[in-house]
DNA sequence: GCCAACGTTGGC
DNA sequence: GCCAACGTTGGC
């Protein structure tokens, strides 16, 4: 099972959001590596879910419920979303300075290209946020 | 509010 | 197919 972050504007959607709805179908990506990742999502993945703007921290996890499908408001193959529904808000959240100054999470797309909205996490970095986040 | 980084678009 | 101009994202 392998395990994605998915950054959002928590003034558009946040994670409280899917917390009371209890789920929500990830729509709107349009960059082209995003949605090559996003298509390599598969049902039961973990997603971290990380707040842009102001807060600039990973505050919450997501499990996958259906794989990847062409959003069906749009008529393009390509353009694919992924439905949700969430787990648990992060104990500790994760600042995004963490992300930059751990030395397992340097190296995560996010500190990389901060333009990116959907991104892979190693294994090795979901153990080690999901650590920083209980501590 | 600014700007760096990255994507996209369109003229050639 | 190249690249300049423009647009967007997101951190500062």
């Amino acid at each position: 099972m392998a395990a994605f972050l998915f950054k959002t504007e928590p003034s558009d959607y946040a994670f409280a959001d899917l917390v009371r709805e209890k789920r929500v179908v990830w729509e709107g990506v349009s960059n082209n590596t995003a949605l090559i990742h996003l298509r390599g999502v598969k049902k039961g993945d973990t997603v971290v879910i990380y707040h842009t703007g102001a807060e600039k921290s990973a505050v919450g996890l997501a499990t996958v419920t259906k794989d990847p499908y062409p959003d069906p408001t749009l008529g393009d193959e390509k353009r694919v979303v992924v439905d949700l529904k969430p787990d648990a808000a992060l104990a500790k959240r994760i600042s995004l300075s963490t992300f930059k100054t751990d030395t397992v999470l340097r190296s995560t797309e996010l500190v990389r290209n901060s333009r990116l909205s959907v991104m892979p996490l190693s294994a090795a970095h979901l153990r080690r946020l999901l650590e920083l986040a209980s501590a």
